[in-house]
RNA sequence: GCCGAUGUAGCUCAGCUGGCUAGAGCAGCUGAUUUGUAAUCAGCAGGUCGUGGGUUCGAGUCCCUCCAUCGGCUCCA
């Protein structure tokens, strides 16, 4: 017998050789019927692997991460069935569940592979899967497992093979079908009742640009065909959240091909938002002690390379800038932080007077490749909300901190609760990457962790994200579609102090180095507006938004009380408009409502008569009758609750 | 940069296997209407069908080049 325990500590007998299976059912026919997966002692195991021993065993369903994971990599391993079968002689290589479905990397050969093929793979899909062939897992031995793939000439999996280790090698069958996988999949391909495949993409074997590139087919599975229509309609509803859609419609932002790829160009309307926000974060800036600089937008050759930012990424940026005279190169600036150096190396620093916290908003230009540009997410030419902290060792902790208090700040006005903080550091198998020697970074990274937990701040570690000169603390935020983007930052860094000789004097009058700290809240306002934009859905915060009010004169004869009361609102800095248009009050407020104005404010004969007015907010909710006075206060309390000062 | 897809009016989209002068709605302009909580009516104007080349009697439609956009990959100071 073995003792099985279970997540709510409760523990049973069972027989040896039983299975998770096994052990659902004599809990409860219903549950063996959901149990997609199970872990046995924090490994993932099939549902029919025979446990020998005592542990702690869990059960996975569809309703939990680990059950969909189950649920599509299986539906991976029929995928590539069906490619195996139309395609004759391609190769697969890997086929993993993702966060919302799967992908299977196959090299295809001589066959294309393109979206019109979807629809015969995804009945040959379901019909398989309706055959209810079971998974089955078996441990390999290394040469027979070799001796597999030698023979279907895959080099991939070869590859993938001689990296295990002889005892740790397992394939999956199922029909007719054979993979090498180390496990986790359903009991049988039944469950898979509904199979969408999403996109081709190319994607190079092991991530490596150098290597082949294969081609990714992207799908999703779930158990009933109502869950896939239900997520094909989220999708649908989050492209309409997409910013650069609300862009175009809300004529926040748009892009012009003579301007140039990646350079957006910002109307009227997404001016002002941003500039609402530069001047939220500068209000917040300066009670914070950072005082405002400004900087060119070139700077010659030689700062960048002094800072290193030339070796490391000149050859791929926009090229230098030459003038009349001979060998004088500019580059258009690609960070602030040289400037910001120089600007601080432009006296001699007192320990008395650090920290010093120099804040510009600063417009960089960089030259990504093409198809990474993306919306306002991943420009050419975007502006940072930069600042660079010069402090001594001591002063470090504290100064770090207050940073992550300030991000925090600006994260929790905006409504943004659900980020990830992530601390990247360096990628120890490919150090000659970064710039420093290993103490400074040790150092570095020490500083970084201490702060975020000394701040209760839940992070992940991940290796290979750290700045060549420095390791950070990113705070991701997700997009309308799931995809993760990097807003804040803050950065700490000894390297550019020694590169650009930073020195202030010690209360012994010795020169030391100060430790600097990169750090950008909003990250870019470009990228940090188009994620506001697809959070809000457009309905930016009443303090935010750049028309608050519209006031809907019912006819001609109403436009100059209109326009009376448009000044008396004003007086009082609350942000309307007077729509006095010849057309109906019902199409006024359709347009209003179409461009997500808060509040209307119908104005005709009644209302002058009563000295109060319909107000109506966006979406149709009837606020009642106020006067103007009543009005104010009403706007004006709403705006400042949504916004704390720092 | 790479793989795949897409590109028709300011916007959203029709245009079948190549065949009359390229269509519609919204927006715009003009006029009528003076309006009460999500589209008043009529008329007008608006397009080198992303660019350049080719095939053809004939190209929005087929082929090639380039450009841009979209989904990924790689990259992200």
């Amino acid at each position: 017998m073995i003792v099985i325990t279970f997540p709510d500590g409760v523990s049973r007998s069972y027989e040896i050789n039983s299975t998770p299976f096994d052990i659902a059912n004599s809990i409860s026919e219903g549950l063996s019927r959901n149990i997609i997966s199970a872990s046995f002692n924090g490994n993932t195991i099939e549902t029919t692997t025979q446990l020998k021993e005592n542990g702690k065993l869990i059960f996975y369903t569809w309703n939990e991460q680990e059950g969909k994971k189950a649920f599509w990599h299986s539906s991976a391993h029929v995928l590539a069935q069906v490619l195996e079968e139309l395609y004759s002689g391609i190769k697969l290589t890997i086929g993993p569940a993702i966060s919302n479905g799967f992908y299977y990397d196959v090299d295809f050969g001589n066959h294309t592979m393109s979206e019109k093929d979807f629809p015969k793979i995804e009945k040959r899909m379901i019909e398989i899967s309706r055959e209810k062939h079971l998974f089955k897992l078996k441990s390999i031995s290394k040469k027979e497992a070799l001796d597999f793939y030698k023979n279907h000439k895959n080099e991939y999996k070869i590859e993938l093979i001689e990296n295990l280790e002889d005892g740790t090698i397992s394939f999956c069958n199922h029909d007719n079908f054979t993979d090498l996988c180390r496990g986790g999949h359903l009991p049988n391909t039944g469950f898979i009742k509904a199979v969408k495949l999403l996109s081709v993409a190319g994607a190079y074997w092991r991530a490596d640009q150098s290597k082949t590139q294969l081609t990714r087919v992207y799908g999703i599975s779930f158990p009933k065909q109502k869950e896939l229509n239900e997520y094909l309609e989220l999708i649908e509803e989050a492209k309409k959240r997409d910013h650069r859609k609300l862009g175009k419609q809300l004529e926040l932002f748009t892009f012009s091909n003579k301007v140039g790829q990646g350079l957006p160009l910002w109307l009227p309307k997404g001016a002002e938002l941003r500039e609402r926000l530069e001047a939220f974060l500068k209000k917040a800036q300066k009670k914070a002690g950072y005082q405002q600089v400004i900087s060119p937008h070139i700077g010659n050759k030689e700062l960048y390379e002094t800072s290193g930012h030339y070796q490391k990424y000149g050859e791929n940026s926009f090229k230098p800038i030459t003038t009349p005279s001979e060998g004088e190169e500019f580059l258009l600036k690609p960070m602030n932080c040289p400037h910001h150096c120089e600007i601080f190396n432009s006296k001699k620093w007192s320990y008395k007077e650090l920290p010093v916290r120099f804040a510009e908003f600063g417009t960089v230009y960089r030259y990504e490749q093409s198809g990474e540009l993306h919306g306002l997410t991943r420009v050419r030419g975007f502006t940072q909300d930069d600042a660079h902290i010069f402090c001594t060792q001591q002063q470090l902790n504290s100064e770090f901190k207050n940073v992550i208090d300030l991000v925090l700040y600006v994260f929790n006005s905006l409504g943004f609760e659900n980020f990830t903080a992530r601390v990247s550091l360096r990628n120890l198998g490919n150090k000659e990457k970064y710039i420093g020697s290993d103490e400074i970074w040790e150092e570095a990274e020490k500083a970084i962790i201490n702060a975020t937990q000394e701040k209760n701040i839940n992070y992940k570690i991940v290796y290979g994200e750290a700045a060549f000169y420095g390791p950070k603390l990113d705070f991701m935020v997700k997009d309308a579609l799931g995809r993760e983007w990097q807003l804040g930052t803050i950065q700490i860094d000894y390297n550019l102090p020694e590169r650009f000789n930073l020195s202030y004097i010690d209360s012994e009058n010795k020169v030391q180095r100060p430790v600097m700290i990169h750090r950008a809240p909003f990250g870019s306002m470009e990228r940090f507006i188009a994620i506001l934009i697809e959070h809000t859905g457009g309905n930016f915060p009443l303090w935010l938004t750049s028309n608050q009010l519209m006031i809907i004169a019912v006819g001609d004869k109403h436009k100059k009380y209109s326009e009376k009361v448009l000044k008396l609102l004003e007086n009082d800095e609350i942000r309307a408009l007077v729509d006095s248009r010849n057309e109906t009050v019902s199409k006024k407020i359709r347009e209003a409502e179409l461009n997500k104005i808060p509040f209307m404010m119908i104005l005709g004969d009644k209302e002058i008569a009563s000295n109060s007015f319909s107000i109506r907010g966006h979406g149709g909710k009837d606020f009642g009758k106020m006067s103007i006075d009543e009005l104010k206060s009403f706007i004006l309390t709403k705006s400042s609750e949504a916004i704390k000062d720092f």
